[in-house]
DNA sequence: CTATCGGCTGCACAGATTGACCAGTGAATG
DNA sequence: CATTCACTGGTCAATCTGTGCAGCCGATAG
């Protein structure tokens, strides 16, 4: 479950340079072909790397807004709430939380006009009882996995030893 | 800057079968493979597809807790919290945002214990004044796009017919 | 109407990469 | 000591990539 050194180094490399395969990846790291694509393989199926999916930023397809809305659920409706929201495209995810609100969901929209049109369809539903909204104005740290991976394979070093043995 | 309907095509087949090349998607979307390199191209150097990193998750590196924590800033005080969060591996993103909180960041750590220390590191800073944090129990809606390229892709239709011209 | 332009097609080429093997080595295990 | 596992370094055929080309077509400008 956990990676090792290799691994860190291997999936930091494919997230700075996505377009490199397998072999120029092996030359990088100093180590066989067949050791990267078994290492690749591993990590595919342990779910650690879940796939290389495009990375399709919203606002350069026109949804430049970007907000977080906690939401009240009514008691029992949660199932049919998740339904409702799963069906509005400009839901990119939905979290069930602890604490005062019941959902986290991020929304984007065409503007903050526009942010009025999607927050009625999310809430226009019944069984959400109130929401609460968060415009994002600034994004200093985007969405990003590479310190965590790192820190990952160091914990690992530091239990288990450099290398895998 | 908005995407016609065969680049609505193409990002869902990417994000639907990321391991496609080039050849084969143009085999599925019954074009020439100059016209996909083409718009695959233009995608990019457009800034819709960002890139194709590897999808990691964190549960699988052993971080199966995620949280969302809204911050509360002392004036003034912003860019040092935003360097200081940025130096965080456990903060996979950080928001400014309107509304009560000030900043909104996405946290994971390895147990609900170890939040804790993470919570503790976040917010064990001068210059923010209070935090609230909301646990994450369920994810109804994965971190999601294709939806809104379907979306997005449809709407230039209707607004300037199928096709480029 | 006609010339031009951008986008798409179908084709071709050399070069590189992939997935699949294999035998050998070294370290850790029982 | 025999076994197991990961890694190395090599080969093989098949495939894909990047590139360039000529031709076709609809849209646009003069």
């Amino acid at each position: 479950m956990a990676i090792d050194h290799l691994d860190g180094r291997l999936i930091v490399l494919l997230a700075r340079e996505p377009r490199i395969g397998v072999l120029e990846a092996s030359r990088r790291l100093g180590v066989a072909r067949g050791t990267v694509q078994a290492r690749l393989d591993r990590l595919q199926s342990n779910g650690v790397i879940r796939g290389f999916g495009p990375d399709v930023d919203p606002a350069a397809l026109g949804y430049p807004v970007t907000a977080f809305a906690t939401l009240e659920i009514k008691q029992g409706q949660g199932a049919d709430v998740r339904a409702h929201l799963g069906g509005v495209p400009e839901v990119l995810e939905l979290h069930t939380t602890t604490g005062h609100g019941d959902m986290l969901c991020r929304l984007v929209a065409r503007s903050n006009a526009d942010l009025q049109r999607v927050i009625d369809r999310v809430v226009g539903f019944d069984g959400i009882v109130r929401a609460s909204t968060a415009i994002v104005m600034e994004n200093p740290v985007p969405l990003r996995i590479i310190p965590l991976v790192e820190q990952a394979a160091e914990d690992t070093d530091r239990f288990e030893g450099p290398g895998r043995h």
